[in-house]
DNA sequence: CTTGAACCTCTAGTGACTAGAGGCCCTAGG
DNA sequence: CCTAGGGCCTCTAGTCACTAGAGGTTCAAG
């Protein structure tokens, strides 16, 4: 099998554009280009997209992604580095899960504040404004080099 | 009371040039400047920014707090548009968490298959790299505009 | 008056793409 | 064999919400 880079995209569900993006990062081989200088792609491009992917949807950074890959092709495959990455990931995941998890509860407390509306001024707005009303401690949602 | 932009920054916890960042970007008016053109803010600046880092720290974008802060302004304050936008964050804030919590648990699975390792393939990488190992279907994450 | 911390503007970089301009190539139909 | 139109190419610039750094000015304590 021989793909095109639009064929390639259809087959992952990975855009064209990004597919160059990640040749041009480093995260992809550079292909190998017909007489007409378009890439072709044979099934371990459709692979290594595929692992890329599938990372990718599961939240891990392109950066965390590159590492792993180069462990796939490192001989007897390093597994105790691979699981810490998948692992570190998971703890990630939890941690926005449980910050989240305190948004919500937060802006539920706001937006009720509205059922029993005064005339006057919109206790939403000052809800909003005044930290001393909430309930809980919120800081900011650490920002991860993962996908958002 | 009047703040120098460190002084501010320390009362609100927002970094100096983030607050430079947001009178560029017109979510806070011009600052007036003393004889050596630096920034002094009263009150109402202090009023302002911590208005938008609790909003931000509740995950709201700059644009929704811009608009947040327009209907702040307006006489009479409009609470059915306040209340519509926090509620469109807690329901964005909802679909987030129930997509990470299919991400932790599919991780969860991944992250076991190291402990009864065999001797050959890594488990965990083949794992990542082939989705249909998967329990559950997972897309990416909805890319919002809110602070991740 | 001196020192050094805080302030100023401006530019460029982050992650992971996305959009658009301007042009070349490939393939199916006539 | 020719043409039309879709796909492909590179390059630049934009997104969001900042962050970092250079190079220079101002303020306040001692």
């Amino acid at each position: 099998m021989v793909f095109s880079i639009g064929a390639l995209s259809k087959a992952t569900g990975v855009k064209v554009p990004t597919i160059r993006y990640y040749e041009e990062i480093g995260l992809l081989p550079e292909a190998e280009r017909n007489a007409g200088n378009q890439r072709r792609y044979g099934q371990e491009g459709l692979e290594a997209l595929g692992f890329i992917k599938h990372a990718r949807d599961l939240g891990f950074a392109l950066e965390d992604i590159k590492v792993l890959m180069a462990l796939d092709g490192e001989l007897g495959t390093d597994c105790a580095e691979a699981n810490r990455i998948a692992r570190a990931q998971l703890d990630q995941v939890r941690a926005r899960i449980a910050r989240l998890q305190q948004l919500a509860s937060e802006l539920e407390r706001i937006a009720h504040l509205c059922d029993g509306g005064d005339g006057g001024q919109c206790k939403v707005l000052t809800a909003l404004g005044d930290h001393s009303q909430c309930t809980a401690e919120h800081a900011p949602l650490p920002v991860t080099k993962s996908g958002c």
